[in-house]
Order: structure tokens, then C-alpha cells, then sequence
DNA sequence: ATTCCATGAAGATCACCAAGCTCACGACCT
DNA sequence: AGGTCGTGAGCTTGGTGATCTTCATGGAAT
């Protein structure tokens, strides 16, 4: 969607735009999530980064700064940079889970993150079935058609099961719940990207979210959340298969 | 907590200037917060917030970075850096809060942490019943003991809830339960500082605090499960109390 | 064992260059 | 003549590098 290179006529691809600045943080990100800096140790000083990644000092410095508001790493004053655990991570951040990305899998929290939703999207779903606008029905409805429409895309239909579950979070008019799309963003991303192989749980997903929009405009607040704990089974199902995926060599007894 | 100058004796207040950094970033989080810089409005430019707080241009970059990645602005290139709406905000960030701060009655948000943590709530103490260690269990009961025990300090009593709700979300072993305790902590802190005179209510919630201890020794799930919805039955209360003390030119018709 | 100091890394400042977004001015086209 | 479009100046952020200050630390000296 952004950063794009919208520079019109005879493609050059020399990319003279630098935006060293997010890259250099995602790439100290990435490498922290890679345990290339493992957790507890010291990361390098900031002269030597400096090298490393090919920047001043200043880039690194606010990357550094940046990484530390998300609690990953922490900096002792004229000492050095320590990564920090990773049950300190702001996890909800959705830049951190833009950066630990497939590693998700290693993190345990697709599972934790399944029991937060099965706490939490019903709610919403009731919420939603009283507070929802018309507008935001009809946004419902709207990513329930790209769901079904973009049977045969399989990022597409990731991206419209996901606008729809963030619709929903926004019509429950939650401030609470609408942080945690991110998270919600990610498990979907995660679990669905395995699940592609099998078109009959899609058809029956397509179902359970049509019949959560229409519960929602008969403001039926048992119905909704009838549904979305449906839609939890059919994720919890997913989530199965894509972790076996992920981890083939399974420890078995 | 932090963020004080310890220095010890024959109080010079000459403040060696350590950690200029992180008083600029919170100052003008609450300048943002104040509405000195208003949402969707661009704030000064960098060489002036320099003159404006007296640092170099380095160290508003570093903090402006820090409040870019959770979210209260975006630095737009060569143009400036506008203020973000607030729903764009990362509200369960632990220093957001802290930077909102008493402004947090005017945000609208005790209100929904409530619903999330009545959604959440609950679900955690279910799973800490199932999961919590001995350990954990007796870490709550101390804190249960610090609630009981510091019934004249008001600021105790706070810290000591706190502690022991810190506690039963990590006693749920949920990485995302986890994450929520700086808004749990926040809604503590701004409910129950207004109750303190309700005596009775609290004498109230230590029972059930303390009874929430035992359902965990006994392993019973409905228990806990009850126990957590009665806290925040009496939690509720409490916010209507505070929230009508801190709004008292209430338009009554 | 305690005190003191040299060391080195982060904290902070300054000056500078690069790059591109804005806006206004002027030329060109209708 | 008037409106539109290109162009360039200027301003602001993005990025660099040198420099100074401040202390946390570990080892040396007492």
C-alpha cells in the first residue's frame, strides 16, 4: 500500500530514497527476533552498529529509542543496550508484530492469542450487534462480499477476512477492543495462510461471517455472538493445522 | 515511581541534567495530551520545540520518534509533524497511560476498560485457576495481605489491588492477558483513588479478593469465574463514584 | 577491604549537507 | 485577457559526523 515509487516515466529503480530510518529499525528489529542478538545479552555498541548497518550514529540512536518505547530492548546509561525478554514486548504493538512476523510460531502466541479472542470477539460481536451504525454493517457486508469473491486469491480472501474482523472490533465502538486488531490481524494472517488446502472450511467460514451481519442488522446480540464463537471454533481448527505445518519435526513422546 | 532525582543529601537542587530525554518526551506527550498541540494540527517546528524546551534538535528528533512510533503523531517528510486523532493512539501502551494521566476521564476510556476487563477478567481467572502455580498463588495471597493490611493508606491499598490483578493475569499464563495490565492498572488507579471513602465497599472487596485466592488453591474454575465478575460489579461502582466526582458540572438536562 | 581514578560508552550538542514538499511567480496556451 | 502549468526558490525534515559531557565500571593504589 505505501512506499511506493510513483516516480512516473523511465523506471529507474535507483531507489534514491533513502528512509534508512525504518529500515535500519526493522532490520535491528528483525535481527533481535532472529536471536542474532539473543535475549539478555548486549547488543553492540551504537559505533559499531553504526558499521554494521551502514548509518550515523543518530539513525541508530533513534532506532534504538524506538525499539526501547517497545520494550524490546533497554538502555543502561553508559553501558550498552540489553535485549529485553520477550514477555516485556509490547506485543499488541503491531510494528513488533510486523517484525517477529513467521516467528510468531516460535513465540507461542497464536495460542494465547486464540484464548484472548475467544474472550474478547464475542463480546465485541455483542457490542457491535447494539452500537453498530448502519455504515458500519454495510462495511461488514461489504468485506463479507470480498470474502466470498476472492474464493480463488488466497491473499485476498486473508485481506477480507481480516477488514472484517477490524470492522467488527470498530463497530463493538470499543477503544479497548480496537487496539487489539493488530494481534487479530496477525493470527488471521497466520492461520489462514496455512489453511488454503481446504476450500470446504472456507465455504463454512463464508457462512458463520454472513450470518454474523445479518444477526447484527436484526440486533440480535445472542445470535452475534453465537456466531463469532462459531468463527473461533473454525480459527481454533485452522490454527491446528497451520502450526502442524509449521513444525514438522514434532517431538513425538 | 521513577523518574525522581534521589539525590540524597544537603538538597541541591541543581539537577545535573540526567535524562533530559525522557522529560522531554513525556512533556510534550502532555502538551499533546492538554490539547496545546490539538489533534490533527501540525506542532512547531523542530529547531522551535528546541527553543521551546531548551534542548538540541537531537533530542526532540529521539522524542518525537519515541511518540511517532506509538502512534500520537506522524512525521510527515519535509512538511512537518501532525498530531494524530487519538483512536490512532496505542492506548494500552504502560507510557501512553502514564503520559494521559488524570486526562484519562476526558478520553472516555474508563469506561470501555471496564467492558474489556469484564470480558477478560473472568476468562483469566478461569485459566489461572487451572494453571496458576503455588507460587503465584501465594504471591497473590501477599498482595491479598498488603490489601488488607494497608486499609489506612489509600495509596497502599491502590498499589496492593494492583499488584494482586498483575498478579492473576500472569497467574493465566497468557501472553496477551498479560499485556493488558497497564490499562487494568490505569482504571485502578483513577476509580479507586476516588472511593476512598467508601469504607465498606472496600472491606467488600477484600473478601472477595480473598475469596478469588482460595477458588484458585481449590482449582475451581466457576468459582474464580464468579468471584472476578463480583469485583468488577464492585469496580463498576466505584468508576460511577469517580467518574462523578471528576465531571461534576454534570449537564443535567 | 576500601577508596580513588582512568577508561570507555552513552547522553547531548552543534554545524552541516541532502532531499523533497510548498508555494508563488511567470510563461505559455486557449 | 485569463487561466493553467512548469519551474525554481525557500523552507523543513532526514541524515551525517565531529565534539564535548557525564558517569558506571573495573582495576589500581592505599
Amino acid at each position: 500500500m505505501e512506499g511506493q515509487e510513483p516516480q512516473g516515466v523511465a523506471g529507474e529503480q535507483v531507489q534514491r530514497r533513502p528512509r534508512v530510518q525504518k529500515n535500519v529499525t526493522r532490520t535491528i528489529a528483525s535481527d533481535i527476533c532472529a536471536d542474532i542478538f539473543p535475549v539478555g545479552s548486549y547488543l553492540p555498541r551504537e559505533n559499531d552498529l553504526c558499521e554494521r548497518y551502514g548509518v550515523s550514529r543518530t539513525v541508530i540512536r533513534e532506532s534504538l529509542k524506538i525499539l526501547e518505547s517497545k520494550g524490546m530492548v533497554r538502555g543502561r546509561s553508559r553501558v550498552g543496550t540489553v535485549v529485553c525478554g520477550k514477555d516485556e514486548w509490547n506485543i499488541l504493538d503491531a510494528q513488533v508484530l510486523e517484525w517477529i512476523g513467521e516467528r510468531i510460531f516460535e513465540f507461542d502466541l497464536l495460542n494465547c492469542i486464540l484464548e484472548a479472542r475467544r474472550a474478547i470477539e464475542p463480546v465485541a460481536a455483542e457490542f457491535a450487534a447494539e452500537r453498530a451504525t448502519v455504515q458500519e454493517i454495510a462495511d461488514l457486508e461489504r468485506a463479507w462480499q470480498a470474502m466470498r469473491d476472492g474464493e480463488g486469491d488466497v491473499a485476498g480472501f486473508t485481506d477480507a477476512d481480516v477488514a472484517f474482523h477490524t470492522c467488527l472490533l470498530k463497530a463493538s465502538h470499543n477503544q479497548v477492543f480496537l487496539q487489539l486488531v493488530g494481534i487479530i490481524q496477525a493470527a488471521l494472517k497466520f492461520s489462514l495462510h496455512a489453511s488454503n488446502e481446504a476450500a470446504e472450511r472456507r465455504d463454512e467460514a463464508i457462512d458463520v461471517h454472513r450470518e454474523l451481519v445479518e444477526a447484527l442488522r436484526m440486533r440480535d446480540k445472542a445470535a452475534a455472538r453465537d456466531c463469532s464463537i462459531r468463527m473461533l471454533d473454525l480459527a481454533a481448527r485452522d490454527l491446528a493445522t497451520a502450526v502442524k505445518q509449521h513444525s514438522p519435526a514434532k517431538p513425538v513422546l
